[in-house]
DNA sequence: AATGAATGAGCCTTCATTCAT
DNA sequence: GATGAATGAAGGCTCATTCAT
């Protein structure tokens, strides 16, 4: 009774490979070791390493993408929207870090998974609704270019964020949006 | 005399494959295809697979690094320099797409090889001095930050901008420069 | 008291699988399937893969060589122990289809398992038995050679025979013992 | 200069290896060993151990139906054909045992794979044309049944027939013929 | 008796790399 | 310089078997 499955502890150590060596370089048995199992008994829960590399995506693709869907319909300024969206996208980036780093160098704009193509341009016309939202009458900046600009900005993260580092990631968030509202000039 | 080396067609491709499957998911075969002379045949240029990788990437990366210096040099407003800035990385993005996404996909914040990690972080010096210039007093907009902000959102255009689509390279890196110089709001 | 064991139900599932793949590359886990169990509970019943053929391939082995034993016994003209052997050897065939194909196919005149080629070889003397009785004093025929053709004619069925078919069973014994009797000289 | 492909040799030792262990039995490594190469070497000449199969295959059955085809054609008693036949069958059978026995093994009236099922079908019809030809206006003897009882009667020497034996290969095929064409009656 | 998870060995296949010709 | 064959080390995946519950 209670027997838990090993599941969870897969896909989490999936994680952590994936992010660390990228999924082609990873292997089952960098898993394995993490989880402490041999590789072979992996196949019990899945079908093939692809399994994986979407069982490890899913969690944060569905969090973030719900949260933004809710996010755009609400009543509010439009600069709030945006404020709030950096610190969704930054949120979900920092605390699960390494299923969405998964996502973002694995998945994102590649067009390797047709399966997830969708989700992919689901999240990005939420975001280009809030950048038409905020531009309002202007015509010189395209809000799908806009809308790129920003989820480029907060992607990158996974790049060079880091969780010791000198700022916080809400204070990040807040940055971001203060030079995406108000420009850099000083 | 003039017979000239094929290296120059062997990282042309490798750059074209690299970028389509991924360095580890890219076969010597593959390349070698492209080319078209047997994978042996190109151990006569290499060492090894990571060696392509490097031919690949020297010469974007070099090229956008001194122009980079020499524009951080020049005695030009801030502003100005912000949005040559946008223009030089997005052509080096454009005109040798293949080159310039390897080196963000596979290098660019990755700490895997670290030979390389030098030339990534003098450039983010060069940017980051670009954004204190342009902030000048303001302490709310941390430079560092900043400076991953813009590089992430001009980066981020491998996975999405396409030659042959609604705008062209100077007019996405106008808008950029627009929207990290004056924001967003309508 | 009256709960019957499921390894009938077992060795049946086993006889099926081993008819459509073959030994080697029937698994387990279709047999499992097959009786609705978990592979892991078979073990419950058997000690190895190899028990389940054995166990597979006992009954009609057993019902065969005991019938053509009592048979070669009896007092009846060779012509008739002949036809009635076809008849017994078909009827065995088609009534334990898959049984009796996986015998065929894996254990008769393969010597893979020593255990088994003892029966093979009874079988054999019998049939060569009734073929000297009907072959009296010719010589240009060789016992063995002709119980092998019969032999052979009848196994080749279990390649070809189908219970929809054109002709049944009986038909098709009588059919082969009217050739090795009489020939087929129209 | 002169140096010899190694597929040769590959598909030989894939026929012995076959033979013994069975297709689904049999390893990579097994050949491997038996040319003298690495198993991996063995994928420069093929894409998957099916092809080896079919490589083994290919040259038996090929002969004896080309042979089949002009032996059917031509002007001859049908016992003449029938016994030629007979010949025919055992000479391939013996002279290149383990491709022949592969064959009859693995594919012959299986159903497995679909494109060898068209040569089986041919090969049956040709024998089933001699059989029409010399049981003429009998009707108490099906051709169809009379051309797989043949058919089975020395594909079964696989499983019996050792070129060490008592008979040789045209003694067997010469008392098979005589056994279908005249009875085994004293 | 049955479950379902895990084992551990091994198999097919891939591929960067080497090397004789 | 190029070829094409071969190497040798893995890697993904399978599966008979075991075992705690």
């Amino acid at each position: 009774m209670a027997r838990p499955s090993r599941m969870g502890d897969i896909v989490a150590a999936s994680a952590k490979v994936f992010r660390e060596k990228g999924f082609d370089a990873a292997r089952l048995d960098d898993i394995a070791q993490e989880v402490g199992m041999y590789k072979g008994s992996i196949y019990h829960y899945i079908d093939s390493k692809e399994d994986l590399l979407f069982a490890v995506v899913r969690e944060p693709s569905e969090r973030i993408l719900g949260a933004t869907r809710k996010l755009v319909e609400q009543e509010l300024p439009a600069e709030e929207k945006l404020r709030r969206l950096c610190h969704l996208h930054v949120e979900v980036l920092v605390n699960v870090t390494p299923f969405a780093a998964v996502y973002i160098e694995e998945i994102a704009g590649k067009h390797r998974f047709p399966d997830w193509e969708a989700k992919d341009r689901e999240y990005m016309r939420l975001v280009e609704d809030i950048m038409r939202e905020l531009l309002g009458d202007r015509r010189d900046v395209d809000p799908p270019v806009a809308a790129r600009a920003l989820v480029g900005a907060l992607n990158w993260m996974t790049r060079w964020y880091r969780s010791d580092g000198r700022m916080d990631a809400d204070q990040i968030a807040d940055q971001v949006a203060d030079v995406f509202l108000g420009g850099l000039r000083g």
